[in-house]
RNA sequence: GCCGACGUAGCUCAGGGGUAGAGCGUUUCCUUGGUAAGGAAGAGGUCACGGGUUCAAUUCCCGUCGUUGGCUCCA
């Protein structure tokens, strides 16, 4: 007899070799039937695997992560047998779940898959499942699994197992189907329902450009038609919060093929939103006591080398500009710190006046590779709400946790409230990625760690992700499609001062190194108006939107007060506009509805007559009727309760 | 940069070897209206660009540019 310990503590003796099926039967019919996979002392297991040991069991449904990924890892299995009978000759070679779904990298050799083929590998796949074959696990020699590859051809299996220990190899089978794999299956394919290809991408192998390119299909499955008919509305609705479509149907951006790839254009509303995001900032930069600056677009070469970056960036990066008579070389600037470190040495500092905190919103230029362009998250030309801050080292553990303080203001202020905070430090398999001293760098992971800590961040640690001059922490948002993108940043540099030779006086007379930390609360105003469009799905807090409310005449005889209303908005300071149109009132509601403007002010024979103004609001229908001081009162109102001002700590 | 898809009017899109169509928008006229589309008429396109095949190409083929889904990259 063996003992089982269930999630709730509760200890179950039982025969040796019971299953987890057998276990989930013992406790409830319904359970059995739901569960499609399991963990035994913290390791997966088939749901029919024999138990021969004391432990603990946790048993999965779909509607646990774990089940779902069992779900999605089966359903590979799956594709993949499609894929083999529709195509033969195809070489398989991983195939896990992801976050939604699953893919499968396969070698197609010279043929192109394309989403003509999706319905005939769909309907093959949904036949595989209806006929219920069981997923079973065998364990296999390193010789034999070696040899079933080889005879297949297919050297990317043989290279997994190559790197596997023997006695620890196993496949898959259902069917007429076998995969090498680790396990962690549904117990048969009959319970998945729906299947549905996705698309299809290119992928490395192995994820190194230099290695052969594979045919990546991606898919998703569920037990249920349903399930997968309200998967794909959600992705309908999520492109209608895509900030490419929100931006041209709200006129905040464009882009233009004359001026160049990558390089947007911000029209006037998107401007005038930009500039409002930016005065937020700086009023709470005063606050936290930061000076602006202002540097060049450009800088000689001899600046980058200095910094390092022509090193690492140089040739990858837009080509020197040479100038006519002295043939000079000037890079476009990828970077501010450079320049601002040139700022920190226009004088000699003491100690007291440290740290020093030089803000600019400094629009950079990087070569960003073609196929990695995308709408205003990733482009070549883009303003940083950048800062540097020079302080000595016993000032860096203060300050850094008061960037943490400001950053997480700017998110909160803005409603981003499902950001994940990241700890990015070096690879240490990579050690020559990165300049600068261990010392420093272990200082520098320390302190930011340290002070992530103590703010409570919770935080995810990734090693090689750091910068090549030090450690950051970053704030990530994902986007409309689930898609994670990085937006402020905090990085703590000990490179830059050594490199610059930046001083300043101590209290013990003696000349010292600052330490640098590089910052941005947005990261660029391009990525975070984009992932602000994502959130808010183009309703803008009430603050920081374009036009605050339309001015709507019933007819062209209510024209003159509105003109006169549109005024008395502005004066108090509220953002408004006219729609004079000679068009039906309910038209110009379905536009301004459209248009997403936050409230509707109606006149008509009514206000005229009390001197009022009839007040819709954004998808929350009519308010009635106010005076405009009722009116300016609930606008500032709204916005005094979403936008705080920043407290230092 | 690599693999796949796409590029038709200002926008959203249909069409397809015989030089083009809808809705919205825009212009003009009529209508003067009360909380999500009043009516009529007109203008607007080298079908991304460059080659090739063909009697004929916007349509088929190749290349370039751009967009897009991924991969790699991301100071």
């Amino acid at each position: 007899m063996i003992e089982i310990t269930l999630p709730d503590g509760k200890k179950v003796r039982y025969p040796e070799g019971v299953t987890p099926i057998d276990v989930a039967r013992d406790i409830s019919e319904g359970l059995a039937r739901n569960v499609i996979s399991a963990r035994f002392n913290n390791r997966k297991v088939e749901t029919v695997t024999p138990l021969v040991e004391d432990g603990s069991l946790v048993l999965y449904t779909w509607n646990d992560d774990e089940g779902k990924k069992a779900f999605w890892h089966s359903s590979s299995h799956i594709l993949a047998q499609a894929l083999e009978q529709l195509y033969p000759g195809v070489r398989l070679t991983i195939g896990p779940a992801i976050e939604n779904g699953f893919y499968y990298d396969v070698d197609f050799g010279d043929r192109a898959l394309s989403e003509k083929d999706f319905p005939a590998i769909e309907k093959q796949a949904l036949e595989i499942a209806r006929g219920k074959h069981d997923f079973k696990m065998r364990e296999v020699s390193k010789q034999d699994a070696l040899a079933y590859y080889r005879k297949q051809d297919n050297p990317f299996k043989v290279e997994l197992i190559e790197g596997l220990q023997d006695g620890d190899i196993t496949f898959c089978d259902h069917d007429t189907f076998t995969d090498l794999c680790r396990g962690g299956h549904i117990p048969n394919t009959g319970i998945v329902k729906a299947f549905k290809v996705l698309n299809v991408a290119g992928a490395y192998w192995r994820g190194d450009e230099k290695r052969p390119q594979l045919t990546r299909v991606y898919g998703i499955s569920f037990p249920k038609q349903k399930d997968l008919t309200e998967y794909l509305e959600l992705l309908e609705e999520a492109k209608k919060r895509d900030h490419r479509k929100l931006g041209k149907e709200l006129e905040l951006f464009t882009f233009s093929q004359k001026v160049g790839q990558g390089l947007p254009l911000w029209l006037p509303k998107g401007a005038a939103l930009r500039e409002r995001l930016e005065q937020f900032l700086k009023k709470a930069q005063k606050q936290a006591g930061y000076e602006m600056v202002v540097s060049p677009h450009i800088g000689q070469k001899e600046l980058y080398v200095t910094s390092g970056h022509y090193a690492k960036y140089g040739a990858d990066s837009f080509q020197p500009i040479h100038t006519p008579k002295e043939d000079e070389e000037f890079l476009l600037k990828p970077m501010n710190c450079p320049h601002h470190c040139e700022i920190f040495k226009v004088r000699p500092f003491s100690y007291r006046e440290l740290p020093k905190r030089y803000a600019e919103f400094g629009t950079v230029y990087r070569y960003e590779q073609s196929g990695e362009l995308h709408g205003l998250t990733r482009v070549r030309g883009f303003t940083q709400d950048d800062a540097h801050i020079f302080c000595t080292h016993d000032q860096l553990d203060q300050e850094f946790k008061r960037v943490i303080d400001l950053s997480l203001y700017v998110l909160t202020s803005l409603g981003f409230d499902n950001y994940t905070a990241q700890v990015s430090v070096r690879d240490p398999e990579n050690p020559d990625k990165y300049i600068g001293s261990v010392e420093n760098w272990e200082k520098a992971e320390a302190a930011i760690i340290n002070a992530a800590r103590e703010k409570g961040l919770n935080f995810v640690i990734e090693p090689g992700e750091a910068a090549f001059y030090g450690p950051k922490l970053d704030f990530m948002v994902k986007d409309a499609l689930g898609r994670q993108w990085q937006l402020g940043t905090i990085q703590v540099d000990y490179n830059l001062p050594e490199r610059f030779e930046l001083t300043y006086k101590g209290s013990d007379n003696e000349m010292h190194r600052p330490v640098m930390i590089h910052r941005a609360p947005f990261g660029s105003m391009e990525r975070f108006v984009a992932l602000l469009l994502e959130h808010t799905g183009g309703n803008f807090p009430l603050w920081l939107t374009p036009m605050q409310a339309i001015v709507l005449p019933v007819s062209e005889k209510h024209e003159k007060y509105a003109e006169k209303v549109l005024k008395s908005l502005e004066n108090h300071e509220i953002r408004a506009l006219l729609d004079a149109r000679a068009e039906t009132v309910g038209k110009k509601i379905r536009e301004a509805e459209l248009g997403k403007y936050p409230f509707m002010v109606i006149v008509g024979d009514q206000e005229m007559a009390d001197g009022t103004l009839s007040v819709r609001r954004h998808g929350g229908g009519d308010l009635g009727s106010l005076s405009v001081e009722a009116f300016a009162n609930l606008v500032s109102s709204e916005i005094s309760s979403t936008l705080k001002s920043f407290e230092l700590s």
